[in-house]
DNA sequence: AGAGGCAATTTTTTT
DNA sequence: AATTGCCTCT
């Protein structure tokens, strides 16, 4: 063994070390929280390439583009000896995978190579125009429970015919028709869904003899992350992909199993609602007989008291293997569990603490993270965290994507890639408003449906069609020439039009008049957010720029690159525009929010338990323990699903390195609401010895310091979760403290203060049991608001 | 055609 | 609170 070799085995545990040697045969790595899995995984991989096995025979994949960017470079620093060494290798997520092959064997897949990616709103948008269509009524036939039915019955590669075969009742008959239907407008729009691209690879692999054997002769070492959140279409891919088809009866043994490794944790299986199936990793063993099986058990990451207790907690999951968690690490603080008043109390309460922790732990903001069950609760956060200064990055990947302007300068540029593209298409055919309404474009899409031709095609025959209006068909035909302009002459195929990705992007904002229709409203309403969207605009012009400044087209995996690219030499051909802007749609539709990570903001991180999967952080808050939120209420109908929520706050448990903050409040603020809370159940489940309880919900005012008497007052029983609570002396302390309930001194003339909108002066109030008032805000205008819900205080 | 206003509604998590 | 959809007014 080389030298190389053996400095990636230093270091190591015993289990770690023979996970690291393991070469070939298949290979099940239970990794538990913590326990050093990425080390191990990417140490692997330095190792086989040290042995001699070609990096670009190696897959690996990953659930986030972040972890997988992660694992690359982890890679490349073992590596970095010799660079040339990491050629080739392919780490990426299953979704993009998917979407490579899917452009590579298109035609095998029944596909075109140049399809677009369907996100949640567009699925939305091209189901209710199905709906609509088969006549059914929007009300009844909701598209999201209706697309809920269908992406599970695509996870299970339950394709439409077969969901119709086995459909019995009458919902179940109909869901196929509209199945069957959302397929079909699907293909005519040269589209996938999210789902579609794991559901036609599995089928492309099966099916394909020749792709197969082509992805086989390409890869010959699979590694596949976070393996418990696998379904049933992932694992049939990666079964493919292992060359399972090729094992005979018989045969398997130790050495001759396919060079499959898989990594995960039971303990950690977080996304059973979205298909994932825990078997998949359950049953490794069992599936590949001759496995063998490395358990890390040791934790590296936390301190005892937090393992302690995120161990007494997930052994409260009844349909689990007891596994226990360990460490060898002493000392460390107990776990902090506060109760407190309000989610305004409670964001306080985190902000204070992480900048205590700055000042005398010598933490920086990036070392922190705050995780919540739903998006919804980061609102309070954001706020505290803005009023007192202290900087974070919410890790929302596909906010940015989410703007309306953002989505509307998206929707040309799918349209230019893809002109059958009818979601996106409608979405922008008269935005800016260009003439063409409703009842004209009813008019041309009937007329093309009824050929068989797309809306684009309607649109380019606009004079054929019947009683359209003169106005209609002149707007129809500027609107085409604006995309055919764009295309470089409507045969863009083939033809590379001139100028870069950013300046095609750029093109679009100004040809289609995006950017004039913003500058006029900024001019004429001089809101800040009309600026704020030709801000932003110009922030996608710089994405493109630097997508492109960084894009490699032999990283690709479905490139197959050459002998001459794999071996060395040659240059990457210059990337077609076309395939640029492809690529670059393809990063946007595949963006996770947990990609917006990026401890090098230095700023306090704030997510979703989700999607925080995979992450640490020195110091840790999670906040809403609550019944209904945590667990969350939609898990209560069954066990499986309440462990999972176990499991989850279990996940944001285990994140924390050295310091842990848990958090419940009495009183939350839902869907503009203030309602009453009961603490999770999951707090009780917590050992007692490993934490340190703290009921501050009665604590008058907004004091900065922890009262330690508090601290001491509530750790003598287990009762003070449930139901032992004044809450009228909790709705008078907070009415002393004026952040709830309506503050006296409310009538006209009087100066207050609202959390969003700044101070104002009152014009007029009205109303008895749920009051308005009118105010006139200095900052942003005259605004009319619910008594009861505004938080206002008088100044 | 299209903007703006009002009422109803709100199933968490995500590739 | 905030978003979405429907409806009216210009």
């Amino acid at each position: 063994m080389s030298d190389a070799a053996a400095d990636f085995l230093s270091g190591l545990t015993e289990p770690q070390r023979q996970a690291v040697e393991h070469i070939d045969g298949p290979l099940l790595i239970l990794a538990a929280a913590g326990s050093g899995k990425t080390r191990v995984v990417t140490r692997r991989v330095a190792h086989l390439v040290s042995v001699g096995v070609p990096a670009w025979s190696i897959l690996g994949l990953t659930f986030t583009n972040k972890a997988a960017g992660e694992m690359r470079e982890r890679i490349g620093s073992l590596l970095a000896g010799d660079p040339r060494m990491m050629r080739g290798l392919t780490v990426t997520t299953f979704h993009s995978l998917c979407a490579r092959l899917l452009r590579r064997y298109a035609d095998e897949a029944g596909l075109k190579p140049d399809f677009t990616i369907y996100d949640m709103s567009d699925q939305s948008a091209l189901m209710k125009r199905v709906i609509g269509q088969l006549d059914m009524n929007t009300g009844n036939w909701q598209p999201r429970s209706v697309l809920g039915a269908i992406s599970n019955a695509k996870n299970e590669l339950k394709d439409a015919a077969a969901f119709a075969a086995e459909a019995g009742d009458y919902y179940s008959k109909k869901i196929a028709v509209v199945y069957t239907a959302y397929e079909k407008a699907l293909r005519a729009a040269n589209a996938v869904d999210f789902d579609d691209l794991l559901v036609l690879t599995a089928k492309m692999l099966r099916e394909k003899t020749g792709v197969l054997a082509e992805c086989h002769a390409r890869w010959k070492y699979l590694m596949i992350d976070e393996y418990q959140d696998t379904n049933h279409a992932q694992f049939v891919i990666a079964s493919m992909l292992a060359g399972e088809g090729e094992v005979l009866p018989g045969l398997e043994d130790a050495s001759s199993g396919p060079n499959i490794c898989v990594v995960g944790d039971p303990d950690q299986a977080i996304y059973g609602w979205r298909g994932a199936d825990i078997s998949n990793i359950l049953d490794f063993e069992e599936r590949y007989s001759g496995a063998k099986v490395i358990k890390l058990g040791e934790n590296f990451r936390s301190t005892g008291p937090i393992l302690g207790a995120a161990d007494g907690l997930i052994k409260h999951n009844a349909l689990r293997k007891d596994k226990p968690l360990f460490t060898t690490s002493e000392g460390g603080e107990p776990v902090d569990v506060v109760l407190c008043r309000d989610e305004e109390h409670e964001a306080g309460l985190v902000v204070d603490r992480f900048r205590r922790e700055r000042d005398d732990d010598g933490l920086a903001w990036k070392d922190m993270a705050v995780l919540y069950r739903t998006n919804a609760l980061s609102r309070a956060l954001e706020d505290a965290f803005r009023k007192e200064g202290v900087p974070y990055v919410i890790a929302r990947g596909t906010a940015f994507y989410e703007r309306e302007e953002i989505k509307n300068a998206v929707a040309y540029l799918r349209v230019v890639a893809n002109s059958a593209d009818g979601v996106s298409l409608r979405r922008i055919v008269n935005t800016p408003t260009r003439g063409l309404g409703k009842a004209s474009l009813d008019r041309i899409e009937s007329w093309a449906m009824g050929r068989g031709l797309t809306m684009m095609d309607g649109l380019r025959a606009a004079k054929e069609v019947p009683d359209l209006t003169a106005r209609a068909v002149n707007a129809s035909g500027r609107f085409v020439s604006l995309v055919d302009g764009l295309t470089g002459g409507g045969s863009f195929m083939g033809v590379d039009a001139p100028g870069s990705l950013a300046d095609l992007v750029l093109r679009v904002i100004k040809e289609s008049g995006l950017e004039a229709a913003y500058e006029k409203q900024a001019k004429t309403s001089k809101s800040e957010t009309d600026e704020e969207r030709l801000e932003n605009l110009s922030e996608l012009v710089s994405s493109a720029a630097s997508f492109e400044a960084e894009y490699e087209p032999e990283s690709d995996p479905a490139a197959f690159p050459g002998a001459d690219v794999l071996e060395g030499g040659g240059s990457a051909p210059t990337p077609h525009l076309l395939s640029l802007l492809r690529a670059y749609l393809e990063s946007i539709a595949l963006v996770a929010d947990a990609d917006a990570v990026d401890p090098a903001q230095g700023a306090v991180t704030l997510m979703t338990l989700h999607a925080a999967k995979g992450l640490e952080f020195p110091s840790v808050a999670v906040v809403g323990l609550e019944e209904m939120l945590l667990p969350h209420a939609r898990a209560f109908d069954n066990e499986a699903s309440l462990e999972e929520e176990r499991r989850l706050f279990f996940v944001g448990m285990t994140r924390a390195m050295r310091s842990l903050l848990v958090t419940s409040t009495r009183y939350r603020t839902v869907r503009g609401r203030l309602e009453r809370t009961i603490p999770s159940r999951f707090l009780e489940e917590l050992p007692i010895e490993h934490i340190r309880l703290s009921d501050q919900s009665h604590d008058d005012g907004f004091d900065d310091d922890p009262d330690p008497d508090a601290v001491r007052a509530g750790s003598s029983g287990r009762g003070w979760g449930r139901s032992s609570y004044d809450a009228a002396a909790s709705m008078r302390s907070m009415g002393a403290g004026g952040s709830a309930g309506v503050p006296a001194g409310i009538e006209p003339g009087a100066r207050v203060r609202h959390p969003q909108f700044g101070t104002g002066r009152i014009v007029e109030v009205w109303g008895g049991r749920s009051a308005r008032a009118k105010i006139d805000f200095d900052e942003v205008g005259v605004k009319t608001l619910v008594l009861e819900y505004a938080r206002l205080r008088t100044v």
